[in-house]
DNA sequence: ATGCTGTGAGCAAACGATTGAGCACCGAGT
DNA sequence: ACTCGGTGCTCAATCGTTTGCTCACAGCAT
């Protein structure tokens, strides 16, 4: 890897002539002649400028942290391409952390954030990681911008309109003619759970609906917590005859234990999923969903990132441009006449 | 973030002493007392090394990159985790990077590797990254080794066995009586369909079946190209009674497609995928899968890599030790009596 | 006293890039 | 002739660590 110096010498010149004249430097006072024979030198060596002595002279990495509960989520996928786009855009790098990697005892965590690798933390807390990591993870010293994950003790996040995902949901189920509708949802320690709950609520509230407390069920947004769901809502004595699950990947779980219980999806049972994702199409039947704008949460949270770091400017947003989407395929359809399980 | 010369000031000694000290170098020869007094300076500062001198210094990150087809796919997530876990173990970090977001010109791969930001490369080359911008990750200036996709021109690869892979799930299909199988296989330019296709063959003329041509396809490994697939199959004048599936994700789409063609599984049609994920048992049916030790993959890796850092050695390998294993769940059954699609 | 050895520690150069300050030269103005 | 203001470039310090070398001093033998 060719240095500065090394081109220096190709060049014929100093070596802070050729770093002002690559990095076009406006203070930099250099002869048409020069500038030439030093961007020959630098291209005929393939000079590329080096990581860590940048790193070290400027204390920055251009390189931020993204943490994700789980990478095979195919919810992150959108995610992850929104932030490498605008990261792209902005000269930084992302490094991608998988929560699980980090949770034994924080080491990691000091590793990441203490010895000065990354500029920032843009972090996606799930139900799953250890209160005291996620602590230092946003007290570690570095910037940190929660993404669909607000803590009240912590500034700086980017978060969906979840409780209007969840509202489109139920109006579609109503709007079937769907009364007795159960939502599946995250534990009720998590954030977006709560604003999914709330947006379910006011749109059962607004159809002039009543919920029963056992309609809602807190089990989390894996596909296993969701055919726990399943099978306790299905246990119930007035079962419900249309479900929204919070997370694609729960509704997984939901249609695989209907499927078990003998339920036919849609006709005795319609499911909505909130967030849209390649396994979405992919199951029987195909899952109806709302999609949620996660490419431009991405590409939001590292724009946040960057000002933070850059002007030191912290912000709460909410990315609602999309507007949250229905995508009708399979899983939905009018109530039955014959009530669930008789 | 505290350095080694505040450590010094607080101990009241040099930072060469602090150096020393903190990494144990057996040069150094410094007394008992003036060893804990810098000790403790370190601790109340919680003093880290910084990571951009340490990188200038030694021209090395101890950063390995990981370079993935796709993130969303079930399949790497064992991989990494091994990768990971080994390189945790040898004080390795894995920058993580999609093969899509590294595409377009292959200028984020010259910043990834031209600009020193890690000692090596860990890549698993899909069928969708373009030739050169393979070539220039090989020949980049920084060790690479393939994993699970060699190529003729590069030495330096870990690579599972496939043909064994695919010979299981042929053995389980011929078990249960069946003499049409068909596999659905990767595209004829990857190196892991190949394999495959091997151990399908040998196993099929080790049972004394034929082949017929028709009976294997090449689309891909995503579930579009299987749906593909899976229509072509069905559309032959004698369609197979059972299918191997080259990958857990063309599986889904096989599965889909199946079912759409209304060819009920596994009463009509048995099929069997190569690898296993969660994906798989979230299927209807349940899909039964031969599962491979994806984890050590990656660990083997992993080791490679950073055996190939540190002295040079470069090697090819198979890994074979939790050998490819049979996962029944209820994709497979005995043949119709009747012929599929009479 | 002088020389020698061993111990405990500091000095200073290097890694590669950036950048304020300084130096040499040239033509022009007085 | 002498200064002045540009122009074109170089010097050298700096970021935080590592490490070969040097240095001061004590104890001991001559």
């Amino acid at each position: 890897m060719a240095t500065l110096s090394d081109v220096a010498a190709r060049a014929g010149v100093s070596i802070s002539a050729v770093s002002r004249v690559l990095s076009n430097a406006p203070s930099a006072r250099v002869s048409v002649e020069t500038r030439r024979r030093i961007q020959e030198a630098a291209a005929e060596l393939g000079y590329r400028p080096n990581f860590a002595a940048r790193a070290l002279k400027f204390s920055r990495t251009n390189v931020v942290a993204l943490v994700v509960p789980d990478l095979t989520n195919a919810i992150f996928t959108e995610l992850m391409r929104g932030v490498e786009t605008r990261a792209h855009e902005l000269g930084y790098m992302v490094l991608l952390a998988r929560a699980e990697s980090i949770e034994p005892g924080s080491e990691a965590i000091a590793r990441l954030i203490g010895e000065g690798r990354v500029d920032g933390v843009l972090a996606q807390v799930g139900d799953s990681m250890e209160e005291d990591d996620v602590r230092s993870l946003l007290d570690g010293g570095v910037p940190a911008v929660l993404v669909n994950s607000r803590r009240s003790s912590h500034l700086g996040s980017v978060i969906l309109d979840d409780a209007a995902a969840a509202r489109v949901a139920v109006e579609h189920l109503v709007r079937l003619g769907h009364t007795r509708i159960a939502l599946v949802n995250g534990l009720v320690t998590t954030d977006s759970a709560n604003r999914r709950g709330d947006g379910y609520r006011s749109a059962m509230d607004a159809a002039g609906l009543s919920v029963a407390d056992d309609l809602v069920t807190n089990f989390g947004y894996e596909p296993r917590q969701g055919r726990d769901a399943m099978r306790t809502l299905a246990g119930l004595a007035e079962p419900p005859t249309a479900i929204v699950v919070a997370n694609v990947n729960a509704a997984i779980g939901v249609l695989l234990e209907a499927r078990i219980l003998g339920l036919h999806v849609p006709e005795e049972l319609s499911i909505v999923a909130v967030h849209d994702a390649w396994t979405a199409e992919n199951t029987w039947p195909p899952l109806t969903t709302v999609r949620m704008p996660l490419f431009e949460l991405g590409r939001q949270a590292m724009s946040a990132m960057v000002e933070r770091i850059t002007s030191g400017l912290v912000t709460d947003r909410v990315v609602n441009d999309p507007a949250p989407v229905l995508v009708v395929r399979e899983s939905t359809a009018p109530p039955h006449p014959r009530p669930l399980g008789s």
